[in-house]
DNA sequence: TAGTGTGAACCTATTCACAGCC
DNA sequence: GGCTGTGAATAGGTTCACACTA
């Protein structure tokens, strides 16, 4: 459960460890507002609530109208208490003996997740999954229109991908400005992600997805997230390669006063090239 | 920092805590071989792993022999301390004084992560996602060769993508225990996801990332990691959505002896529709 | 009675800081 | 002097378990 599929990058937020200094600066009004509240959501909360949310949607489309924590926790993948703490932290929703009602939960976490306002979003790098994300019906239907897209191959310059007309990639900061947008996907190659990323950034745009496999280096106000294809086969490569050395080690009844620990002619190859299963996003 | 982009939606590790009983079982031979190494590495360094590996490889093609953690930290984006734990849990491969050996260190993550061993990978939903995986010319290069590809539609039937012709789904099983596929890409719309993985499963594959929006069903020996572009997005609308809020509360300057807590006119926008973001990835 | 909300215990992960070594 | 490797301290997240309430 790491969580952390794909990963955020952040910058590391280390330099002000604890801005809002003391508990209770003065003793004398509650000052707590919704606003100390997001600050308060744990990151891993976060994630969770898109989750629960999606789960909640598919209940509304039932026409369910009130769910228990252990009804959404199935349908959500988690256990009920994590659930529980994560809806707490948003506050009291739910009717004790009973449940939670769907449509205000949905609204809810919508409103701590911001959804209830638009995100523009902008596509830079029209190749593969560039293409696949532009052209995605269901993706700018709701929540977050598509709406500019950038690559620098000159064929594709004006070519209506999705039904947006590609931009050069030097039109990127007028173009986001012009449009408002507020979140940039990078599906570039690697070589050009950063230089992307900073027109990005110079455009205002404050959150960027990353397919990219570099870590962009960004001012503290942007959020970077990133998705990498070569980590999450490495990963589950990992959990292949654990799995068979627990299998091996199971065959180890034979020496349970072991004869030297080389490898027992079971998962043991030898190291290879691989070398670049990293290249491996890179023309995405 | 939430390393949970995407996430892993394990099956809630619960069950059996402590697999390994006792510390020392028998206080005689020293027994922990690499094997219970493989268990001990945090999943979240098992991320970074792959990420340092990425960093490595880049320093490897420009010649560089030789990195201190200082350098490889920020080459992978992380800190020192950080990174130098996360290489101690795969053994002491440095020279103080000095830093490690680039070549060593490749090497040795190859090792743990198990890419000393090709897995064939298998796509099914040869959609625009799929076919971004499946095109894509990296992807096959070394490490991951992509073996299989399946969809539904009659049309896609036999033709290659990628140079691999797509198969039917219904032969899922059958192709995936000839081609001995151990992970399995499902980029299938969400209705068709958990048949798909269950087929995959039937067929022997041990790995799944899943890029469908469904909480997928596992018996406990199979891994899945998520990547679910909507909670992606939504994550980094919650972070917009918090700035505005830290943004607001700083005006609040006129306010020390705040008169009542109403939204004050900033980013309070009225909640909207939004509903289906989450539906977003479907179509993928 | 059924199920929320939450303090407290527990576990995992990150950071610190320094001993040990080249 | 510089840098690794790692215990110890801290922070962050999860789970438990139960008081509370509709």
């Amino acid at each position: 459960m790491t969580a952390d599929g794909a990963d955020v990058q952040d910058g590391d937020g280390q330099a002000e460890a604890d801005s809002r200094t003391e508990p209770k600066q003065s003793p004398e009004i509650e000052v707590p507002a919704a606003r100390e509240r997001a600050r308060a959501i744990p990151e891993a909360a976060v994630a969770r609530l898109a989750v629960y949310l999606r789960a909640l949607s598919g209940l509304a489309d039932q026409n369910v109208s009130t769910v228990s924590s252990d009804e959404l926790a199935v349908a959500a993948g988690v256990n009920s208490a994590k659930l529980r703490k994560d809806l707490s932290y948003i506050g009291s929703y739910g009717t004790r003996g009973v449940g939670y009602e769907v449509s205000v939960l949905i609204g809810q976490i919508e409103r701590t997740l911001g959804l209830t306002r638009k995100h523009s979003v902008a596509v830079v790098g029209i190749g593969n999954l560039g293409h696949a994300l532009a052209n995605y019906g269901g993706f700018p239907s709701r929540g977050f229109p598509v709406s500019a897209l950038f690559d620098l191959d000159p064929d594709l310059i004006g070519v209506p991908v999705g039904g947006i007309p590609v931009s050069h990639i030097d039109d990127i900061v007028k173009v986001c400005t012009e449009r408002e947008v507020t979140i940039g996907v990078i599906a570039t190659p690697a070589q050009g992600a950063q230089e992307v990323c900073d027109r990005l950034v110079a455009g205002g745009v404050t959150c960027i997805l990353n397919f990219a496999p570099v870590v962009l280096q960004v001012p503290e106000n942007v959020e970077v997230r990133k998705v990498d294809l070569a980590v999450e086969m490495q990963i589950l490569s990992f959990h292949v390669a654990r799995r068979q050395q627990e299998a091996a080690a199971e065959a180890d009844q034979s020496a349970v006063d072991g004869a030297d620990i080389g490898p027992p002619g079971s998962g043991g190859q030898v190291p290879g090239d691989v070398e670049s299963a990293d290249r491996m996003v890179e023309r995405l």
